[in-house]
DNA sequence: GACGATATTGACGTTAACGTAAACGTAAAC
DNA sequence: GTTTACGTTTACGTTAACGTCAATATCGTC
């Protein structure tokens, strides 16, 4: 067994992040990973270190509601940092937008939040007044 | 037409909203509106407050992801205010969970965010570096 | 009371994100 | 060198959240 520090099999980076080798195949075949092929006929998946970065934030993408194909997106925006100037005011461009989604999403959270904790506090006058 | 100041066809909720009626059916369907019906033979909807405030909460649930099934569960917490101690005290199990999901989640955006100022502070040296 | 606008109830279709089973190859351990 | 564990492809199944007809009813208006 390599020293798995910087790749990792199938059933590795599974573990480690406690999804399905089926969801992995269908993140690569969405296009969001693309670990390298390994033996003779290359027949087994080896995942390398950005391989494991793009894992991560595939998986916070989907905790944040995300669809797979946005999440692609998006995080192509990271990888592939472009040299030509118009593509960069582009990327920009994209930067704002997700800023801006995200800023919404922040704001209804903490709409929800703040609705909790005037739920938590009838919650606990109404015990105080039962007891 | 009495003056819709507090109730709605399913028109004008459908509208105001931005949902469309079939969306409005499924969420009743699925236990999370419960609209009057007027008319002689009881075949016309009507949403009344209730409704128009559970519709806002149902679509802010969506906007962050939930599925429809929790929310319904979620909003009852605020809709079902129980009387009993046991039930306040398990209301209030409930309001810490959904608080550390929130949070959970406040905190992958804010990740997000700050990762999309490193990416926006990297184009614009860029493209310095390239004027 | 005819007619267009609005509403209702089925019922089948669709998309996303995998689950699941089958059938087979390969590597590891004994 | 054969079990056993791990991995692969193919392909059909499933669930959620509606979309999209089609057929029918009813309301408001002239």
């Amino acid at each position: 067994m390599p020293p798995s520090s910087t790749t990792w099999t199938i059933a590795e980076i599974a573990n480690e992040f406690s999804v399905t080798h089926r969801a992995l195949r269908h993140y690569e075949q969405m296009g969001l990973l693309s670990p390298e092929r390994v033996g003779p006929n290359g027949s087994r998946r080896l995942y390398d270190k950005r391989d494991h970065i793009r894992l991560a934030l595939i998986l916070r993408g989907r905790r944040l509601g995300f669809p797979l194909e946005e999440i692609g997106t998006i995080i192509d925006m990271y990888d592939d940092q472009p040299g030509e100037a118009g593509q960069l005011r582009y990327l920009l461009d994209q930067i704002q937008d997700r800023r801006a989604d995200l800023q919404r999403r922040r704001a209804d959270i903490d709409q929800s939040l703040g609705e909790l904790e005037e739920l938590e506090a009838r919650c606990h006058s109404d015990l105080k007044r039962l007891s």
